[in-house]
DNA sequence: TAGGTATTTAGATAAATATCTAAATAATAT
DNA sequence: ATATTATTTAGATATTTATCTAAATACCTA
C-alpha cells in the first residue's frame, strides 16, 4: 500500500499512467513527452514498475511499458472502506 | 489533486483517517494513539486539513477532528478514469 | 566487429518532508 | 491572578526524493 501511494504521489508519474492508459509506449517515447532527462523518467518508470502500476516488455532494443490497472483495486478498496 | 495524494502518502496520516472513520477524535487522543510527538501529529493533521480530508471543530480547550470523505471522490474518479 | 540507438545504473546535489524539543497561544480551574 | 491542560508554531536536523550528467549495458545493423 505504501509503495502504491508513493508511486502515485508525483505529477509526472500520474501523467505517465494517463498516457499509458491511451496506448503502450516505449521508455523513449514516454521520456520525449516530458521536459525531463531520460534517466529521470527511467527512474519514475522503475518506481511505477515496483508498485506494479506498469509492466515492461522488452522488444529488441526497446522496452515497451503498459499500464496495469489491477493493482489500483487496492487503492479503490482502501478509499471505499473510508467512505464506509 | 497534488495536495490530496501528498496527504495520503504517509502511513501515519492514513491511519489517522482510518481512526477518524470510526469516530471523531481530539488532537490529543489522536496523538496518544501514536508513538510520535504531539507537534508531529499536529503537523500531520494540518496536512490532512489543507487537503480537506479532515475538518476541525474547536470545542473549548479541545479541537475535535472529523473525517471528510467528500474530497475522496476526486481520487476515486481519477483512478476510475485510469481503469477506463 | 565497429558504430549507433535505447535504456538503465551510478553518483552527486538540491529540495521536500517527517521528526524532534522548546516556546507560544488559548482555554479551564483553583 | 496563577497554574494546568490542550494544541499549535518555530526552528533545527536527518532522511527521502527528484533531478542532473556521465558511464555502462544491451541490442541492432552494416
Amino acid at each position: 500500500m505504501n509503495y502504491l501511494f508513493k508511486a502515485l504521489n508525483d505529477e509526472t508519474r500520474r501523467q505517465i499512467l494517463e498516457m499509458l492508459k491511451e496506448k503502450d509506449m516505449t521508455a523513449g517515447d514516454i521520456a520525449d513527452a516530458f521536459n525531463i532527462s531520460k534517466p529521470s523518467i527511467s527512474h519514475h518508470l522503475d518506481i511505477l514498475k515496483r508498485a506494479d502500476l506498469v509492466s515492461a516488455q522488452k522488444e529488441g532494443q526497446f522496452i515497451t511499458y503498459s499500464l496495469n490497472t489491477t493493482i489500483l483495486e487496492d487503492v479503490l478498496k482502501w478509499i471505499l472502506t473510508l467512505k464506509k
